[in-house]
DNA sequence: ATCCAGGATGTAT
DNA sequence: ATACATCATGGA
């Protein structure tokens, strides 16, 4: 086993990791003791897998974090520094996207979301899970979301032990297609079921895959990832912002959708395309997504 | 029971 | 382009 930690304190805003990585906007971590939805204790492992390579059935890594003292604490299969750095995107001064972000909108709700989730950041999943990961997001509730993505790695996956524990990793586009959509149906994905095979056999049989829009101009890139099955404008945009790197994408959802109703009804347009553009603006254009990201987390947890 | 959850697809207009 | 029904599932 590997060890290491990386300071995170004072250095760009530190982190919380429950925030983080159960705000839904990944589905691919987990605690290391109890659900990742109960309630937070402060010195909890969470933990996840990375794909070795791009080669199917490789024994992936393992690698679990938690936030002590001043520092994201990693203990992994392999030399995980740079993969957690990536991960939890560390290199993003959330403190400076924050200010400059309430710089061009003073705002209360966004005041408000940035201080009641202090430490929130954004994630950077692997492509090909994240892109299932929210195709099974359609009409779901977080905590179902992510216990799909469990199942799916669980059933699908290629287990691998560490440290006297077993891991899943999620299921390689060609494992996934091995699947019948009787068997993900019975992983209670309903509908989506079908989206999630067609999705893999489009990667597999078309060699297309997520990781190629990364880099094209962003609303052709979320035009152009809406070829995989099951992908509309939300879930391409949730694609593009936790996994290619485009923190301009505002995913609207109808928590999303609501708020902008209640809180920036200048912004609503009678498209999608349109209303997402005036959202972007209101939110401060090349990292709007920092603050779409905090309000949705704010929303949601408004009742707890 | 009825409504809703990080929506998308197929079809008709 | 836009409007509509339809698609599973479980929790409130």
């Amino acid at each position: 086993m590997e060890t290491g930690e990386i300071p995170v304190e004072s250095l760009n805003g530190g982190i919380d990791l429950h925030s983080t990585l159960a705000s839904g906007q990944s589905f691919l971590w987990q605690r290391e003791a109890g659900g990742l939805f109960d309630a937070p204790n402060d010195a909890d492992w969470y933990s996840t897998t990375i794909p070795r390579s791009e080669a199917d059935r490789e024994r992936p890594e393992v690698v679990r974090v938690r936030h002590r003292s001043g520092a994201v604490e990693w203990e992994a299969s392999f030399d995980a520094h740079e993969a957690v750095k990536s991960r939890l995107r560390l290199e993003d001064d959330v403190p400076e996207i924050l200010q400059s972000i309430l710089e061009e909108t003073e705002d209360a709700l966004l005041q408000t979301a940035f201080d009641t989730h202090s430490g929130l950041r954004i994630v950077n999943d692997p492509a090909f899970p994240c892109l299932i990961s929210f195709i099974c997001s359609a009409q779901m509730r977080v905590a179902r979301i992510h216990q799909m993505q469990q199942a799916l790695s669980k059933q699908f996956g290629t287990s691998v032990e560490f440290d006297g524990r077993e891991y899943h990793a999620f299921p390689t586009p060609t494992q996934l297609t091995e699947a019948s959509e009787d068997e993900l149906r019975d992983l209670k994905l309903g509908y989506r079921a079908p989206y999630v095979k067609r999705t893999a056999h489009q990667v597999v049989d078309e060699d297309v895959h997520p990781d190629d829009f990364r880099g094209v101009a962003y609303e052709d890139a979320r035009d152009g990832i809406q070829v995989f099955t099951g992908v509309g404008d939300k879930v391409a945009d949730c694609v593009l912002l936790y996994s290619l790197d485009y923190l301009e994408a505002v995913p609207l959802d109808t928590w999303i959708q609501t708020a902008i109703e209640e809180h920036y009804p200048e912004c609503a347009r009678s498209s999608y395309s349109e209303t997402s553009r005036a959202l972007r603006a209101a939110f401060g254009g090349d990292t709007a997504g920092y603050a779409q990201t905090y309000v949705f987390h704010h929303l949601r947890t408004l009742d707890e």
